[in-house]
DNA sequence: TTGAAAGCGCTAACAC
DNA sequence: GTGTTAGCGCTTTCAA
């Protein structure tokens, strides 16, 4: 194993110039002799010289680095969000370093830490909830910080996000349009899952607006609740509240799995139930019958989150008037309602 | 923005010691005493510290990544590899620096360039195939490299995974024996999805072998095929050989995008034509009918690369005879055949 | 166009 | 238990 590899000395030696040459030689723009060049490269190649840049990183004092801290990497959604975010701030030379949380604030917390040691050169986290540890962390980092797939309250500096609360009142003010007024709400109410829990009382909030009762409330247990658990749920529901004839699910995997187990239970969707997702996963796209569901746009998410990123970090951003005055920046991401085949046409009260 | 951070100088300034003893009270085991290393770490939470490792790294030689390279991180089989791997990694205080091709062998080579200059412990790539010039910039890389999901002709060195051809002959022995014989394929052809194709060519060789006719072969274009595609081979299937009987795809999406488009034309899964996919995506265990699927053992596959790393990198690791000779590794993933519901039961030739 | 000096923040190794 | 020295590989600055 070549643990002992060639530096920018080794090849100052074999080319006989100084390091500072060698150096110009990787550095498009040097002044540097165009002979010169080519025959340290040249050089390079032979001796299997591999520019460190963790030596220029460490040198310049940038890391080229962007932490992104994920409840889970193993959710279309969130997965969406990181491809966008990668491919965009890789235009701009910077790296995105990823974190799980599992889901657990305490987790998110250990990770916070752990990342700024690596410096990062700005920081993205899911939510708007975090330990009081944590949101000390962010908030003396330094550095930008990013909450995004949420709209807090209290934000830490930036937002790229919406409200989970809000963009469930779109599917119930779709079904309520639709006819429907006996609602269940499937989707977890407990755990760390603050965009789930928010999505719940947004459907609370939702249904009372409407006059209607918000009784209808069917947990699915921790996060991150899947396919089965929304067929398991669904069960559970029609054993509760019978006379239900819509739901909503806190996510299109959810809805997806209660669509199954309608599926098996010979219950038609949407003729006897209506069922409605959040997420506009792929799968809400294709299911027979295809799903009523939110789309949070996640890709959007991403790009923006990536080119407030790159604006905030470029010295050579025009700044309006207030120079480095520039307060925290708030993107709001517009949600859109898919109305589709699983919550069906209506004609009168359900 | 405090771009001015403290520094370990800056600290021992302030507790009045040597910049040394201000490095010990951040190590654990390090001699020092209890009571300066209290106040360092005291002066250090007041002045805003936050250690930094990059500089630790630098100076240590060492980087703690390892980076992992996958096709595209929006793929449930690669996430959970990935978050395996990285979870199981970080126990060993490593951390994974991830990267994505978009299923491009050029890509993928920009990439492993750009990741080896930033000095990662290990590589991780994704597949046996890889553009010359990749393949010579892994060889030389001179840190382990170990390829994953796939079974290579010729590695570059450690492997872990398995012959995509082989897994998917699981399916065809499992349809045969169920009496199946007029069985198509859907699968891509094109583009640089290697285990897509190489499914492809285990079907026609399964096939062969059972001495019944391959050349029922229906292409879903270039990778990443989803649950859309799916749906559109198997209109293009039913229309180009409509004698088929049972279907054989090369990932989950695909087969269940099939599927819906079975259910919107009253055809019914299986009695009508059965159904298998590739991947035991959590869909496959949920869908109605549930899919019969190969499992390919993702989660086992990071367990086992991120413990074949630990272990490559462990100094402390006992070499039973041979020191510093061990050659490569090739851990082989054993993949489950899963019957389910879409290949039903069967009585006689189909 | 090229070179010499200095140093980014940390730690191994060795004194004391 | 604590301090001193030296240096990881690169690049900015200034000089030639």
């Amino acid at each position: 194993m070549a643990r002992t590899s060639v530096t920018m000395k080794d090849l100052a030696k074999a080319a006989d110039v100084s390091v500072m040459t060698v150096s110009r030689a990787f550095k498009a723009d040097k002044s540097i002799g165009a002979d010169t060049r080519e025959r340290i490269l040249r050089l390079a190649e032979q001796l299997g010289y591999v520019f460190d840049s963790t030596a220029a990183n460490f040198r310049n004092q940038r890391t080229d680095f962007v932490s992104v801290i994920l409840p889970s990497i193993n959710n279309a959604n969130f997965a969406e969000t990181v491809d966008v975010l990668s491919t965009q701030l890789a235009l701009g030379g910077m790296q995105v370093l990823l974190g799980y949380t599992g889901y657990s604030l305490a987790r998110e917390e250990a990770l916070i830490d752990q990342m700024l040691r690596r410096k990062p050169e700005a920081i993205v986290v899911t939510g708007g909830q975090h330990t009081p540890d944590a949101r000390k962390l962010l908030a003396k980092a330094g550095i930008p910080v990013i909450e995004t797939w949420d709209w807090p309250q209290d934000p830490v500096q930036h937002v790229v996000g919406f409200s989970n609360a809000e963009a469930i009142q779109g599917v119930v003010d779709h079904l309520v349009d639709r006819g429907y007024a006996r609602i269940s709400f499937l989707g977890g109410e407990q755990g760390d899952d603050f965009r789930g829990m928010e999505r719940r009382a947004g459907f609370v909030a939702a249904m009372a607006r409407h006059g209607l009762a918000a009784d209808r409330l069917v947990p699915t247990g921790p996060a991150p609740a899947s396919m089965k658990e929304g067929a398991a749920a669904l069960a559970l529901m029609l054993d509760r509240f019978p006379d239900t004839r819509a739901v909503v699910c806190a996510s299109d995997p959810i809805a997806f799995g209660a669509l199954t187990e309608c599926q098996r239970r010979g219950i038609d969707v949407p003729r006897d139930l209506a069922i409605a997702g959040f997420g506009a996963y792929e799968i809400a796209a294709i299911s027979h019958p295809r799903l009523t569901t939110i789309d949070p746009m996640p890709s959007e998410i991403g790009l923006r989150t990536a080119n407030l990123i790159l604006r905030l970090l470029d010295p050579t951003a025009p700044e309006p008037e207030a120079p480095e005055q520039e307060g925290p920046i708030r993107i709001r991401i517009d949600w859109k309602l898919i109305p589709s085949e699983s919550t069906g046409e209506s004609t009168g009260t359900r």
